[in-house]
RNA sequence: UGGGGUGUCGCCAAGUGGUAAGGCACGGGAUUUUGAUUCCCGCAUUCCCAGGUUCGAAUCCUGGCACCCCAGCCA
């Protein structure tokens, strides 16, 4: 990791499982584990799970399962639980010969429903969803028991061994904990445990099985099966907290997990459930699951993210239980510092504006030397070849100027970055009246020297005409111009219609021309990117803009 | 109007009765062949509000207020 790891404070899950070692009330190694539903990409959100349950794993020398909560096959399949392990993967997870599918367990989970109904603890419910709605009642008045609360245990055991048999229709019933119907907390108020599902063909059972256990019962067995001893999820479920106890305690199960929670993350400017995410990509509002303004785990990886900056981002912005809504700018420093340390130096020009040096041989060419990191001469350096006409970034010229601006201006200096110093002498105009070249004269005793008698205050960065590559650059803003898309009647309605801007004609240094996807550059004064995964096998290579550089001139001449 | 949570700087976030850490953002300065980086300096007399206890309260007590979650045969 070559971002520097400051001590952060410890966080009170850390703090919880710390004491429960120290005083002995869990024994052994802790193990933790990382449970997503296979029906879509994760997300950032998730990147912060993953680091919280993996993380907790590694600093006090316990375990991480990776566990597919995969009870519910209508909408889960393959291709999720596939880009699911890759993206753990990349983030630099590794949970080695532990990965478990809570359908793995349905054999299991059957059995412990039926000692659930031998008890006396669950019935078969022949009530219709919408009848269930009726009879448990609102958030202030409780509800009504089901006319079949009270069948015989040898019924419940005949109509659960037929549900399973497939002899009843989707909806016709359902498998039902008794446990109080006036509960204040209505997840108490006898919550479905397993439902009828013909007809799906399910990623890992295939057809094997036609009753599908719920979330609420199948995760607390699924932790005691594995013997997770801390069962870390969102502050939304805390609620759903006594019935994972009463699961426990009603079940003969080797262990009894317990389940802790934390709030989830909000990122300001873009949307973080899978539901909206899904959204996106099923109406084409974005290229894909991997769009690079998608804040996916594999959007963020092809915009040219780190999974170094993601691990920092989850640390620095910690764990608690207080709602959030964490800046962009805080996961933009991340990666601006890890590729600050790690990214190559490069020129790019992205708005393209000819210069003619008139005093340079016309057939001339010469190849300068440029520091791949000016900090860290050990990374090297590399050639980069000049001539007598270069390209220079179009904002990087003006016609006249006040004093603040110190690059090139009419009748002014300006040096070209590990090149010479050049004078502006004349602006040549298109019909329209647009600057379209520029003709300069170059001082060839600047070349690794300061000019004699006189200051030249700006560097600029160029390419050379003749040998510059040309290339598309993606320029990426915030998906949504809302900061709380959520907080929309219809999230879509947030969307920024700018958040992305295809550049053409931009023209790159030679070294560029043929470098491997998703490697991060930093193109001096303007930015970092990489080259796009997507087009490995465009003519042209495609540049991502990971992030700008900061631009305290941006705010400078804003001002004027 | 039931139940469960949360309220400390613009944003994250320490703090657990002894007199408000840190990071991001922001403002100022130095160095710089990236207006980048790096480096200094500044940035909550105050902790949702109001009472109370105490020599002393963000931390304890009482009463308010605000916001989030819950009425799927989703997870």
């Amino acid at each position: 990791m070559t971002i520097e790891t400051t001590s952060r404070p410890e966080h009170f899950l850390h703090r919880i499982i710390r004491e429960d070692l120290e005083s002995g009330r869990v024994p052994g190694p802790i193990v933790t584990r990382f449970p997503p539903e296979p029906n879509g990409f994760l997300h950032i959100g998730h990147a912060k799970s993953i680091c919280l349950n993996f993380g907790l794993a590694e600093d006090f020398s316990g375990r991480c399962n990776l566990r597919f909560d995969d009870t519910n096959p209508h909408k889960e399949n393959l291709e999720f639980v596939e880009s699911i392990q890759a993206d753990v993967r990349w983030l630099g997870y590794d949970w080695e010969d532990r990965l478990y599918f809570a359908s793995d367990y349905f054999e299991q989970l059957y059995v412990f429903a039926q000692e659930l109904i031998r008890n006396g603890d669950a019935y078969i419910c022949d009530l219709t969803a919408e009848e269930i709605r009726e009879h448990r009642g609102t958030l202030t008045e409780p509800g009504r028991n089901s006319p079949y609360r009270e069948r015989s245990v040898d019924e419940n055991m005949d109509l659960f061994a037929r549900m399973r048999a497939g002899e009843f229709p989707d909806g016709s019933k359902v498998l039902r904990a008794k446990i109080d119907m006036a509960s204040p907390n209505m997840n108490m108020r006898d919550p479905a445990l397993y439902r009828i599902r013909h007809g799906v063909i399910h990623h890992q059972t295939g057809e094997a099985w036609c009753i599908y256990p719920m979330y609420d019962y199948t995760h607390p067995i699924s932790d005691a099966l594995e013997g997770i001893t801390h069962s870390i999820c969102t502050l939304e479920f805390e609620d759903h907290r006594p019935l994972y106890d009463w699961v426990i305690q009603h079940v003969s199960v080797p262990c009894r997990p317990h389940q802790y929670e934390f709030s989830r993350l909000n990122l300001a400017y873009t949307v973080m459930s899978k539901r909206k995410l899904t959204t996106l990509v099923g109406e084409n509002l974005v290229a894909g699951w991997d769009d690079p303004r998608m804040p996916t785990i594999a959007g963020l990886r092809r915009r040219g993210y780190t999974p170094e900056s993601i691990r920092e981002f989850c640390s620095r912005i910690g764990v608690t239980r207080s709602d959030n809504l964490v800046e962009m700018g805080m996961l933009e420093d991340c990666i601006r510092g890890d590729l600050n340390e790690r990214a190559h130096r490069r020129m790019g020009v992205l708005r393209p504006l000819r210069i003619v040096l008139t005093n340079y041989p016309e057939d001339g060419e010469e190849w300068l030397s440029a520091a791949n990191h000016p900090q860290k001469p050990e990374l090297g350096e590399r050639k980069i070849p000049f001539c007598r006409e270069v390209y220079i970034e179009h904002e990087d010229f003006m016609e006249t100027a006040s004093k603040k601006f110190k690059r090139l201006v009419l009748g002014g200096e300006v040096r070209l970055r590990y090149g010479y110093v050049i004078r502006c002498d004349e602006i040549v105009r298109d019909a329209a009246g647009e600057i379209s070249e520029l003709r300069c004269t170059y001082d060839p005793d600047t070349l690794g020297a300061d000019p004699e008698g006189r200051k030249v205050r700006g560097v600029i960065h160029w390419v050379s005409a003749r040998h510059g590559v040309e290339t598309e650059v993606n320029l990426y803003d915030r998906l949504f111009v809302e900061e709380s898309p959520d907080a929309l009647e219809d999230f879509r309605q947030g969307l920024n219609p700018d958040s992305l801007q295809v550049l053409e004609g931009c023209r790159l240094e030679p070294a560029l021309a043929d470098v491997p996807a998703g490697e991060a550059f930093q193109f001096e004064r303007v930015g970092y990117f990489c080259r796009d995964s997507g087009s490995a096998d465009a003519k042209r290579p495609a540049f991502n803009r990971i992030v700008t550089l900061r631009d305290s001139w941006a705010k400078i001449s804003a001002q004027e």
